[in-house]
RNA sequence: GCCCUGGUAGUGUAGUGGCCUAUCAUGAAGCCCUGUCGAGGCUUCGACUCGGAUUCGAAUUCCGGCCAGGGCGCCA
């Protein structure tokens, strides 16, 4: 290799040195006679210099002249040079190769750019061009130092995960990708098989089942970096194809589980940030989650809890709350104390807010401001001094406090109150984008109902054991989550290991016999054959680096996502295939698109 | 499937019925310039997402499509 330094490397120690520089040209200044050209790669920016008046020996000064001429922004060029400290003045402090640059002695054109579609350089957010753009030229984009930064990120944790698992005798294991498909969870992207014409594989959605067999396989401690397939919609935080952490362990309990993840993620926080993370990490219960954060992945970096005021004013002849409770529903509010709200929520800001809530699902909201001696509202006149008094104690509220109060059906309370909480804490910069909030979300319910249908639901997959007898009223699930910063970074569980547990499961479920059979016959049978207590967790990789690298989207922790609809604006796919291939695999299209209305009638 | 927001030179934008042969920046091409650093100066080039409607007149208003993003549903 003819690079002797990367473009980062040089510093006032390499004065004098002889060296070879290759990289791309991200910007050229030529004065008519000195030229300035910044030579950039992954690893930083140094200044290559060309002096006509200052031409080493054994160099020519035309033919470097005429080379630098066809230096277009982003080729890739080759240079040798000698390192020279800069004119006193001139130095760079910004940049850490400031100090140094590299006098020109030969230059060579490796291969020249195309003028590029959008300019590369460390811009601010607002002069990115579009995501559109972006992802169709990803090449490019990653060669902007935030985008290879984040990839470079990702892989310092990964590593590290790696680094951890390896000390603590894990074993990385590859599970397939051509897998079954099955009627639970999401919709599975399908492979067809040719050997079988018109049966096929399923991409996983995880290695769930298969990590479970691994353990009864006596693989007692097993970790993979697993692509994960799922063929839904997309979030800003949702991609079909993503990257799970995940890990399974026998002979474990969850705390067992737990401790693991949190010596995980401390280790790589050291590794990473040479930094102690505090641990353990708290434990939420799901249900102080939903009522006092009204979600199950609750932010943790700023206060703001919902307090639950109904039987408080359950006798306040107050209409709307009234009405609200004759059929059941809650009252709940928050506080927003003085010193947060800054006198930031006047009148206007507050009707703002009330229109947000009637945007998301409820009537309104009520609101009083604290004064000196009491509260302050138009309907304060409903409330007997003594239950304003018992406000006032339950909601911790002082003179200049603002109370905004929220009724209705306790679930859309919940949730609505949960947004507004975010969004009071977006409006009053309540966040911190340099903290990070590791919970535990446990005590969680073995099945949820849903609501349209009244069909019983795994809460988070059949495969949990039950902590609790299954005909119980509020069944409960050895299962957990971890939460960062108000996203959901991972499931685990402890899973069922006795057969006949996981049939009654499935019958819960109301799955019948033979789907049992069809389906997870596999997993039953291997079961029954000592299978041990296991349990494990899968963390989404993803999502985990978007948080910490505060990224809005994890497109920008992927080298190669897709867009919205499912498509790599780089490569062109989902893309249609040959008739013949199809033919080999016996597949007929029936797309709008592909089929001949006259054929069909 | 639904809701919201947006679509103007290569890129990022201004433009709320006539002041638009459309603003500014950046870029590209060319010229000038010997210490800049996202160099500077001058010249040139380059755009209203598509279709329909309203109107004397539409980038601008209305309807529909297409495209992108955010969200709901969905994501055991």
């Amino acid at each position: 290799m003819r690079r002797t330094h990367t473009c980062g490397d040089l510093r006032s120690k390499d004065i004098g040195k002889k060296v070879c520089m290759q990289g791309w040209v991200r910007f050229s200044r030529d004065h008519g006679g000195v030229e300035f050209i910044d030579l950039a790669d992954s690893y930083g920016i140094t200044q290559l210099v060309f002096d006509p008046e200052d031409v080493p020996n054994g160099s020519d000064r035309n033919e470097i002249s005429e080379v630098l001429r066809s230096f277009t922004r982003e080729s890739a060029v080759s240079v040798d040079g000698i390192v020279r400290k800069r004119v006193k003045g001139t130095e760079d402090p910004k940049n850490k190769t400031g100090d140094v640059e590299v006098l020109i002695t030969k230059a060579e054109v490796l291969n020249r750019s195309k003028t590029p579609p959008f300019e590369i350089g460390d811009q601010k957010e607002s002069v990115l061009p579009g995501e559109e753009t972006r992802l169709r030229y990803r090449y490019l984009d990653i060669r902007r130092t935030e985008m290879s930064e984040a990839l470079r990120f990702r892989h310092r944790f990964l590593s590290a995960a790696r680094e951890y698992f390896d000390k603590s005798g894990f074993v990385e294991v590859e599970t397939p990708m051509l897998t079954k498909s099955t009627p639970e969870g999401a919709r599975d992207f399908i492979v067809p098989s040719r050997v079988h014409p018109g049966t096929f594989y399923a991409l996983p959605q995880s290695p769930q089942l298969f990590k479970q067999l691994l353990m009864i396989g006596s693989m007692d401690r097993y970790y993979q970096v697993a692509r994960c397939f799922r063929d839904e919609d997309s979030r800003s935080d949702r991609q079909p194809e993503f990257t799970q952490l995940d890990i399974e362990m026998s002979f474990v309990d969850m705390k067992d589980i737990q401790d693991t993840i949190e010596g995980l993620i401390a280790h790589v926080w050291k590794k990473i940030y040479s930094k102690k993370l505090k641990t353990p990490f708290p434990r939420i219960s799901f249900g102080e989650a939903m009522s006092k954060y009204g979600t199950d992945k609750p932010d943790l970096r700023y206060g703001l809890p919902m307090h639950h005021i109904t039987e408080i004013v359950k006798d306040a002849p107050y209409d709307i709350f009234q009405k609200v409770l004759s059929k059941g529903g809650v009252i709940a509010g928050f506080n927003v104390k003085s010193e947060i709200a800054k006198d930031r929520i006047g009148r206007n800001e507050i009707d703002r807010l009330i229109e947000f809530v009637k945007k998301n699902g409820l009537g309104g909201m009520t609101w009083m401001r604290a004064t000196k001696d009491g509260l302050d509202s138009n309907i304060v006149k409903y409330f007997t001094p003594d239950v304003l008094s018992k406000l006032r104690k339950k909601m911790d509220v002082k003179e200049n406090d603002l109370l905004f109060l929220l009724a209705g059906p306790e679930k859309n309370v919940l949730e609505t109150g949960g947004t507004l909480r975010r969004k009071l804490a977006d409006d009053l910069e309540l966040i911190d984008p340099d903290v990070f909030k590791f919970a535990w979300i446990v005590d969680c319910p073995m099945f949820e109902t849903d609501p349209a249908s009244g069909k019983k639901g795994a809460f988070h997959h059949p495969f949990v054991f039950p902590t609790t007898p299954l005909d119980a009223e509020n069944a409960g699930g050895a299962s957990f989550d971890l939460v960062l910063n108000g996203s959901e970074l991972g499931s685990g569980s402890q899973r069922i290991h006795d057969p006949e547990i996981q049939k009654e499961v499935f019958r819960m479920l109301g799955i019948s016999e033979e789907k049992m059979e069809s389906d997870f016959g596999f997993l039953l049978e291997a079961l029954g054959y000592g299978a041990p207590p296991h349990g494990g967790i899968a963390l989404g990789i993803d999502r985990m680096i978007s948080v910490l690298l505060n990224k809005e989207s994890i497109r920008d922790v992927i080298a190669f996502p897709k867009n919205k609809k499912g498509q790599s604006l780089l490569d062109g796919s989902p893309q249609k295939v040959d008739d013949e291939k199809l033919e080999e695999l016996q597949i007929l299209s029936i797309a709008i698109d592909d089929i001949n209305i006259g054929d069909i009638e």
